[in-house]
RNA sequence: GCCGGGGUGGCGAAAUCGGCAGACGCAGCGCACUCAAAAUGCGCCGGGCGUGAGCCCGUGCGGGUUCGAGUCCCGCCCCCGGCACCA
């Protein structure tokens, strides 16, 4: 005897089938993407790769479900679609885990991207599975040390002995784009600078044309959030005598070398090299103590506007000329002026600066305007335009012409000249940990720095090291690793211990994607060729100023050694928003406020879930994951399922099937252009619409047959690319071909897409007084009868001047009285 | 402070070449079905006044343009994201 409910074969049950389509998906292999299909154009999509943290969660169901939709829109449109998907496989956690006493990382991670692929496919995604990468691997990361010969043979990377970025919390330093707020990106742990020697990518060398991202089709507040962290700013550079040091001189940086003549003194960085050699015996033990304590201040406090000014500042008892009347200015240092932007040395101007007029007011320094002032300035740095004054030669030109006229006559001088200076800085690459690829580099005795020769890549991470949290790589305390021959004198050499960054290996998956098995290349011309540059990204905006960055700096790169077609990666780039916890903050283990995507799919189905992502606001905005409307989805691909396998009686009875027809056309030209925009949410609506007028037509138990399946099957092809296998289901049910996803994006008839009648609003004045029919073509005159044949709206009109009548076909008819 | 985006029902949101504000959905209320519940279906669902027909108000705030403004213009307020001692 049984106690077992009995399953109701007509209601909707995902969990019957949905597993059982992907397999076969998967078996057919219909989503392969061979590089060339006749008659097809190719598409490249793509989303970002994930790091196998072990689980996938809401955000990544996010951010990957509409880009599927996308992509398998685009299919049905007629494309051959690459929608590629990988793992970016090296990084901190893997090691974090080591240390702690777990698993080595290699296991760690193998362990995770197994999970993952899994969780990964119950999605029902289109991934191209022959195409994954997993940059951890050696045969990826193998063409990740590639890349670093090409940079460093084409200089492009070189090591330099500099203060560095260093996160006491992770062992590591930092590129510059992985501080924020002075604080890692990763840990949230302050930031300290290190004297290090450290790899580079000359990344500056590319600023300008990072900057020129105009064209670009990408969301313009990533664009300019690029544009402000290359922060190109325009001005001179010019030279400033010691005074009473015979040959000692400096540089400074200034974009306004018209305000020249207002410099009443001149600041160094506490770190600039001439600090020791001008300082007087006086002033000695002041300076010292100032640049011990700046020395010892964190990047925070440094670059805080709080705090007392006077403390933020010494003088170092010397003199500089200025070069412009000749007059001699006292040389301060100053924890404002840093030692890596322009030259660590700057001509003070408070007139025109309030950095300056600050300082100088906190260490009583004269202060001269060379700029004229608004009558009512008040007592501050005045920055605006206006006729020089005080200056001289200079004096009447306004801004502009000024500093034209003063770069004139410094190269004249011979003292200075023109100069870009850029808040970009190159990017540090040198990462003091084990998972991550070696940089292929040797240090041999006699011959220097030598790179490993190409033909013994990879540089493969030994599996057999201690991690122990030193400060240094694991990889340095391995002799075996450690100990290698010179290429050049088969002498001893010692090799490179530290890794690469992560963000190096995500700065060119996308191009390996096109070729991933290559064994002889990263890829071959001809898949470049074929798909690049990718046609449309989408991803998370808090890469704007890493990946986005990194990954348009190796494109050019590629460019410019012939490897790919274009300037730039990425045609077109989509940043989608961030989905949050139900209670509207990040998902956060700590906060208990976390959705498991698992949970989700196994209680509604993957359809409903991905369907209810789409649906539940615009895509770019994101918001909180409200775990309670999803049963609207569900409801909605119930009614579907309902509508489908249980139709009204069919009949013949074309005549009464009109408003059935301009409904589902109206809507598959809605869902066609709204899939095109990525405007998800109302295209579900639009099916859901259209799924309510079947109910409707069900409930009341007949409709005309070749309607009905007409508008069934439209609304399968339709929700095929946002729920892929309820359609698949229902599109065998009714008859369909295999596969529902290797069918075209059907046209609508756009004499469908109007209404013979339509409801319009009269107005007088304005006002709605009156709903009325007309024809869709009605004339003005016809319509002003039609309106003037509603009572209501009738007594508002007589009796009145009617002075003016606006008809606008479709909309309204509004009468203007007095 | 500068730059970008945004403020619309109880909630997520629709609607911007100026043209019926609130599509679609959640929650809520009522009804049907049911012994009951669940599920499902139907109806109501911005606020105020009114028995009703209907009237008035309403898209952050204050002005303006217009026959007509969520949408355009001027001046503000608030929220989110980015940058911020870069000379």
């Amino acid at each position: 005897m049984t106690t077992e409910a009995k399953t109701d074969p007509g209601r909707y049950q995902p969990a019957e089938f949905e597993a059982r389509w992907r397999e076969r998906w998967e078996r057919d292999g219909i989503n392969r993407t061979p590089d060339h299909v006749p008659g097809r154009e190719n598409r490249y999509q793509l989303t970002m790769l994930p790091y196998p943290s072990g689980d996938l969660h809401v955000g990544h169901w996010w951010a990957m479900a509409p880009s599927d939709a996308l992509a398998r829109f685009y299919r049905m449109r007629g494309y051959n679609v690459m929608f590629p998907m990988g793992f970016d496989a090296f990084g901190l956690p893997a090691e974090n885990a080591a240390i702690k006493g777990g698993r080595h990382p290699r296991d760690w991670t193998d362990a995770n991207v197994e999970r993952m692929r899994g969780q990964l496919r119950a999605m029902g995604a289109m991934f191209d599975w022959d195409r994954e990468v997993d940059s951890s691997q050696p045969d990826y990361y193998r063409w990740t040390q590639w890349w670093f010969l090409q940079l460093f043979h084409r200089g492009l990377a070189y090591r330099k002995d500099a203060l560095a970025n260093w996160c006491p919390s992770c062992n590591t330093t930092l590129a510059n784009e992985q501080v924020v707020d002075g604080r890692c990106e990763r840990c949230d742990t302050e930031v300290v600078q290190r004297q290090m020697e450290q790899w580079f990518f000359r990344i500056t060398q590319y600023a300008d044309e990072l900057l020129a991202n105009d064209d670009l089709d990408w969301p313009e507040h990533v664009k300019v959030m690029q544009r402000n962290w290359i922060g190109r700013s325009e001005g001179a550079e010019f030279t400033m005598r010691v005074q009473g040091q015979d040959g000692v001189e400096f540089r400074v940086y200034t974009t306004r070398p018209d305000t020249a003549f207002g410099m009443t003194f001149a600041v160094l960085a506490p770190e600039h090299p001439l600090v020791e050699t001008i300082t007087t015996p006086e002033q000695r033990e002041a300076v010292r103590e100032f640049v011990e304590r700046v020395r010892r201040a964190t990047e925070i406090e440094r670059l805080s506007t709080e705090g007392p000014v006077e403390k933020r500042g010494v003088f170092t008892g010397a003199h500089a000329i200025n070069p412009f009347n000749g007059q001699p200015v006292p040389i301060y240092l100053a924890d404002y002026v840093l030692t890596s932007y322009g030259t660590g040395a700057i001509m003070a101007v408070p007139g025109q600066d309030q950095r300056d007029w600050d300082f100088a007011k906190a260490y009583d320094l004269p202060i001269v305007r060379t700029v004229q002032p608004p009558a009512d300035w008040p007592d501050e740095a005045y920055t605006g335009d206006g006729p020089a004054i005080n200056s001289q030669w200079l004096d009447g030109l306004h801004k502009a012409d000024a500093i034209q006229r003063a770069i004139q006559w410094l190269e004249g001088q011979g003292i200075g000249e023109r100069k870009v200076n850029y808040r970009l800085r190159d990017w540090l690459i040198s990462r003091q940990r084990y998972w991550g690829a070696p940089i292929p580099i040797l240090y041999c005795e006699r011959d220097g720095v030598v790179p490993v020769p190409e033909h013994d890549l990879p540089v493969e991470l030994p599996y057999d090291v201690q991690f122990l949290p030193t400060g240094q790589s694991p990889l340095a305390l391995s002799e075996e690793f450690v100990n290698a021959t010179c290429p050049r004198c088969q002498g001893p050499a010692r090799r490179e211990t530290d890794t690469m960054d992560t963000f190096m290996c995500s700065s060119w998956y996308f191009m390996r994607y096109v070729d991933p098995q290559n064994p002889e290349a990263p890829f071959s011309s001809a898949a470049a060729q074929a798909w690049l540059p990718v046609d449309q990204y989408t991803g998370g905006s808090e890469h704007a100023t890493m990946h986005l960055l990194y990954a348009r700096f190796f494109y050019k790169v590629a460019r410019d050694m012939g490897l790919v077609p274009g300037d730039e990666p990425f045609t077109r780039y989509y940043s989608q928003g961030q989905i949050l916890g139900p209670d509207g903050r990040r998902m956060s283990k700590s906060r208990g406020n976390v959705v498991a995507p698992d949970d989700q799919v196994e209680r509604w189905g993957a359809d409903t879930f991905r369907a209810y992502l789409m649906f539940l606001g615009p895509w770019d905005q994101g918001g909180p994951y409200d775990v309670d409307g999803i049963v609207g989805v569900f409801r909605w691909l119930s009614r579907v399922w309902a509508v489908v396998t249980d139709p009204p009686a069919l009949v013949d009875a074309p005549d009464a099937a009109r408003d059935l027809r301009i409904t589902t056309h109206s809507a598959l030209k809605k869902v066609g252009e709204d899939y095109d925009a990525k405007r998800f949410n109302t295209a579900i609506a639009a099916m859901m619409e259209l799924t309510n007028a079947l109910q409707r037509l069900r409930d009341q138990g007949q409709a005309d047959r070749a309607t009905w399946y007409e508008a069934v099957r439209l609304l399968l092809l339709m929700a095929a690319p946002a729920c892929p296998h309820i359609a698949e289901e229902l599109w065998e049910r009714v008859g369909g071909t295999y596969s529902v996803h290797q069918q075209s994006w059907p046209d609508f008839d756009p004499a469908l897409t109007v209404r013979d009648t339509v409801e319009i609003a009269a107005q007088v004045n304005g006002k709605v007084r009156a709903r009325i029919l007309v024809p869709a073509e009605a004339s003005e005159e016809a319509a002003r009868e039609a309106a003037l044949a509603d009572e209501h709206l009738a007594s508002q009109v007589t009796g009145k001047q009617v002075v003016r009548v606006v008809y606008v076909p479709g909309r309204l008819v509004n009468f203007v009285v007095k």
